[in-house]
DNA sequence: ATGCATGTTACATG
DNA sequence: ACATGTAACATGCA
């Protein structure tokens, strides 16, 4: 599920355990998220710390812990993050489970597409120390644009909004959202785009980054009822601008959702 | 049962 | 080497 606004919403699912000391760290080390980093360590690095602080940059999450130690979460398709009252509570997928005075930090997974790493460092992990602006940056201005688009790529638009280098925290519903709000086909090339049509696709970049970010990061909440957003995950939905039966399609291996009059 | 899923990447292909 | 496309990962749901 997680995009740019829903990774923001489950990050700060943990907030009131920043300044909570972890009491005891229960994880699930045979789950593949662990591809990077080992568990057992992990758990024992944990124990006794005390997260500090914690960002999001994209689809990916950095929580910091007082005593040299950073924990990186992306969560894949199905991630999630939430505090649990009591342990009575605990999941079949909660595959890692901090105790604090305040709860138990549960991160969630059943298709386990996560990714768990930890950093022991004093200094930001290498990935965080030099990143692409996101869309919803001041820098991510039209100029940048430009310069991203220059980089001529042929690969239909649907797979460009999709690379994370370039577009931090874009997933495949917002994809499908920006094109049909700039109401160019996601088939189409950036090689193809005239100068306004880039326009265009710039402002929708930027626009449904910021009210994602406005509608769901805080509580989970809809985006807005006259978006794709609501017509897009099952077939026989129509435009909200036509009327028309959108069009539902594999685009780059991803499902796409379209109207065909609409967009051009 | 079958097909599909909001992500990434290793591998295949041209 | 480069650019793009596809299969695979593990589980749950319609």
């Amino acid at each position: 599920m997680p995009e740019l606004a829903e990774v923001a919403y489950y990050c700060s699912r943990w907030n009131p355990g920043c300044g909570e000391r972890i009491l005891e760290a229960r994880l699930n080390g045979r789950i593949r998220c662990f591809r990077n980093t080992e568990p057992t360590r992990l758990a024992a690095l944990l124990e006794g710390n005390r997260m500090i602080d914690s960002r999001t940059h994209g689809k990916r999450i950095l929580f910091r812990f007082d005593k040299r130690l950073w924990l990186s979460i992306h969560l894949g398709m199905t991630g999630s993050l939430s505090i649990r009252a009591s342990k009575a509570n605990l999941k079949k997928h909660d595959h890692i489970v901090l105790n604090t005075s305040i709860g138990w930090l549960v991160y969630n997974d059943p298709r386990q597409f996560g990714v768990i790493e930890s950093f022991e460092a004093d200094q930001l992990p290498e990935f965080w120390q030099n990143l692409p602006p996101e869309p919803i940056s001041k820098t991510f201005d039209l100029r940048y644009f430009r310069r991203l688009a220059r980089r001529g790529s042929r690969k239909p638009l649907k797979s460009y909004l999709l690379d994370q280098t370039r577009f931090p925290g874009v997933g495949n519903w917002m994809a499908d959202e920006i094109l049909w709000q700039s109401r160019i086909r996601p088939q189409r090339a950036v090689d193809s785009l005239d100068d306004e049509e880039t326009r265009k696709l710039f402002q929708s970049v930027k626009r449904v980054s910021r009210i994602a970010m406005e509608r769901i990061a805080p509580d989970y909440s809809d985006p807005p009822k006259t978006w794709l957003f609501h017509r897009r995950w099952r077939t026989g939905e129509l435009c909200p601008k036509t009327g028309d039966l959108l069009k539902r399609e594999k685009i780059g291996g991803k499902t796409t959702c379209w109207s065909e009059y609409w967009q051009r």
